[in-house]
RNA sequence: GCCGAUGUGGCUCAAUUGGCAGAGCAGCUGACUUGUAAUCAGCAGGUUAUCGGUUCAAGUCCGAUCAUCGGCUCCA
């Protein structure tokens, strides 16, 4: 047979051999570190016998589909600890993610932290043991017996949910059988370093990801081939959770929040209202360049307009009612999002062909009740404020209107810094779903046939996300991660081919007939509150110089030289640099320190040789920069915020 | 919404089996007039998240509510 490898190389052996033998036969050390194998696309074990002509590859603890096999396993050790240690636990699942593991498992009360420790410790046991790694498989009679013998509810279900054919394998390790489909390594010697990560004891997971379920205990956990690199990573979590937004923001007086106020109501402070006043301004203005129209609609609107969006069939639950529909004959709600307000100013006027396309753009503040467990300091929130905008075009404009977003969504990240890290999901429809979705089956296929070509054409680096789509038309979101590796959307745009036809919004085309336009709903930067966390998680709370709530601040060395600190600060106040001036009696090694603390970007020492020549000192991220003239470092900062210029963040 | 943990001055944390709520930092006042990450002294700051219960006595025990954190679910 003849095994064509990763690189294009070939080799041709005479008779069967395991993953395992080929990887020896190209070199012993692969085979030392090879986990699991790649067989014309499949991941096998390395104990698979290759029978026939095929394409393989050799998986390393470097292949991501590597890792996965190694921390499967690494689950399975903790499963078989947790039956070890504990009678009447029953087993649900176990997988690896992308930076670790978990399993889940149903007993009467969670696991506390003494008892992960103790997990942790027998887990270390079993390993030291060096149990051996048999795979074998069976009917799928004897596969549901096995496990109805042994009260295993969830391994049955599991087993009965799979397709009539399917293979159904096992996994022995030690004395611990489990239903897997593996890939698991040859044995346990590579398992060195783990941990269980569950801080403070095991955490809740219904069964089958769906809330109608029972609710399970999950344990999680990660595991790499060195202890180095095992404490690389829970370091690298630490060093995150130090640029964590809810923390830096409130600590820097960014935002706070308040119990008599509300879960979800977070506060901006003064330095966080600048903030966000700055990327309102560059939002405003970039969009103004860009050829849209602002339009400011009402926070409110009469039970009807929902109706007719059909927000108040989809979305009624996370809405603000006010008012009781049973009693009142008029019932209000606080708006979600913006579209049939944008649309109404639509239908305000007749509309030419001539008029398309239309790009309304709106500050908008929307309220949503989220469920009480979702709220995350400024991401997740029941009110915020976002830059959107609906464009109104025809089906020949639609390509151009597509491409003009994504242009300005790439100008906002590259300009914020936050396009790197960022993730692009293309969110499509659930035919299956029939409640979620309105519009016809052909146009959800072609408005996601449209988005598709697009994505293509731009050559973007998308992952599809199927039922992920809004009710009316299918997404392109862009998703941003924050410290604790939680994925948000922070921008998105859509394709809607059916609201324009439940608003009854019209264009007169050229033949004098009555159209339907198509609306793409879309934000340029996002909500200003959820981009604002990720930029203080992105910058730990050091933001660019354009950004920053106080830009520089003037350090006199002693009251004798307030005169010229005077001087200075109101030259860079004259070019509308946000500079501050510390008066206070102190050291100038604390002015340093406290100026430093509030990441103030420029701090600028004045003392009696800089009265003297007319500079200042110049302390920036990049350290002491020593005397500057005052004319020259006036100029650099101006040219600085007026190019919005970013230094990619420090590193803390 | 579900599961778990947590809640003591602005912040970080103490307070023995239920027995006088305390410290550092920050704040204020005064002194010091300072050359690149914390000058010294004094003062003030609390109905221990809220409400209720048990007790001679509650920060501590019990219940409810609110909020925060982590996970699940959800996210127009």
């Amino acid at each position: 047979m003849k095994v064509l490898l990763k690189g294009g190389t070939e080799r041709v052996f005479d008779k069967s051999m395991t993953v395992l033998e080929i990887a020896k036969d190209i070199s012993e050390g692969l085979a030392r570190v090879a986990v699991a194998g790649k067989v014309d696309g499949t991941v096998v074990d390395l104990r698979h016998e290759v029978t026939a002509d095929c394409e393989l590859s050799i998986l390393t603890f470097d292949d991501a589909e590597g890792k996965r096999a190694f921390r499967h396993t690494a689950s399975h050790i903790l499963a078989y600890a947790v039956t070890r240690l504990y009678k009447n636990v029953k087993l649900a699942i176990g997988p690896a993610t992308d930076d670790g593991f978990y399993y889940d498992f149903d007993r009467e009360t969670a696991f506390t932290t003494e008892e992960i420790k103790a997990i942790e410790d027998e887990m270390k046991k079993i390993i030291k043991e060096e149990p051996s790694i048999e795979r074998f498989e069976l009917p799928r009679g004897e596969a549901i017996q096995y496990f109805e013998e042994r009260n295993e509810v969830y391994k049955v279900e599991l087993i009965n949910d799979l397709p009539a054919d399917a293979v159904i394998s096992f996994y022995k390790i030690g004395e611990f059988t489990d239903l897997c489909a593996g890939p698991h390594l040859m044995n346990l010697k590579m398992l060195k370093a783990f941990k269980l990560t569950s801080d403070t004891g095991s955490s809740g997971a219904y069964w089958r990801g769906s809330e109608k379920n029972k609710m399970l205990w999950r344990i999680y956990g990660t595991a790499f081939p060195k202890a180095s690199e095992l404490e690389e990573y829970l370091k690298r979590r630490e060093e995150a959770k130090k640029r964590d937004h809810n923390k830096l923001g409130r600590e820097l007086k960014i935002f706070t929040t308040s119990d008599v106020i509300g879960q979800g109501l977070p506060l901006l402070m003064p330095k966080g209202t600048k903030v966000v006043q700055i990327l309102q301004r560059f939002v405003e203005d970039e969009e103004e360049n860009r050829g849209y129209v602002r339009t400011k609609t009402p926070f409110m609107a009469k039970s009807d307009l929902y109706k007719a969006s059909g927000h108040w069939d989809h979305y009624k639950d996370g809405m603000f009612i006010l008012g009781d529909e049973e009693k009142d004959d008029e019932v209000y709600a606080l708006r979600p999002m913006t579209c049939p307000f944008q649309f109404t100013v639509y239908n305000a006027e007749q509309h030419s062909y001539r008029d398309l396309p239309i790009r309304y753009g709106e500050t908008a503040t929307l309220f949503r009740n989220e469920s009480s467990g979702e709220m995350h300091g400024l991401i997740r929130v029941r009110q915020f404020t976002i830059s959107e905008g609906h464009l109104v075009c025809t089906r020949e404009q639609l390509a151009e209107e597509f491409k003009g977003v994504v242009d300005l969504i790439f100008y906002m990240l590259n300009t914020l810094g936050l396009n790197e890290g960022v993730k692009y999901q293309f969110s499509k429809w659930d035919p299956k779903n029939k409640e979620k979705y309105i519009g016809a089956h052909e146009q959800w296929e072609e408005a996601q046939q449209i988005m598709s070509d697009l994505l293509n054409e731009l050559k973007l680096d998308y992952v599809e996300a199927e039922g992920e789509a809004a009710f009316y038309g299918p997404k392109l979101d862009i998703l941003y991660s924050n410290v604790h590796g939680k994925e948000d959307t922070i921008i998105t745009l859509q394709i809607d081919f059916a609201l324009a036809e439940r608003f009854n919004m019209t264009y007169v085309d050229k033949d004098g007939s009555k159209k339907y336009p198509i609306v793409l709903h879309r934000t340029s930067i996002g909500c200003y509150e959820r981009t604002l966390a990720m930029l203080i998680e992105k910058y730990a709370g050091a933001f660019p110089t354009w950004l920053s709530p106080t830009q520089a601040i003037v350090l006199p060395i002693s009251d004798k030289y307030m005169d010229y600190a005077e001087e200075v600060r109101k030259k860079l106040r004259a070019k509308n640099i946000r500079v501050e001036l510390d008066d206070r009696a102190e050291k100038i090694g604390y002015k340093i320190r406290e100026a430093r603390n509030q990441r103030i970007p420029y701090l600028l020492v004045v003392g009696e040789k800089e009265a003297e020549t007319k500079t200042v000192a110049v302390r920036s991220r990049k350290g002491e920069e020593g005397s500057i003239d005052l004319n020259e470092f006036v100029q650099r900062i101006v040219g600085e915020v007026e190019n919005r210029f970013n230094d990619g963040g420090v590193e803390i």
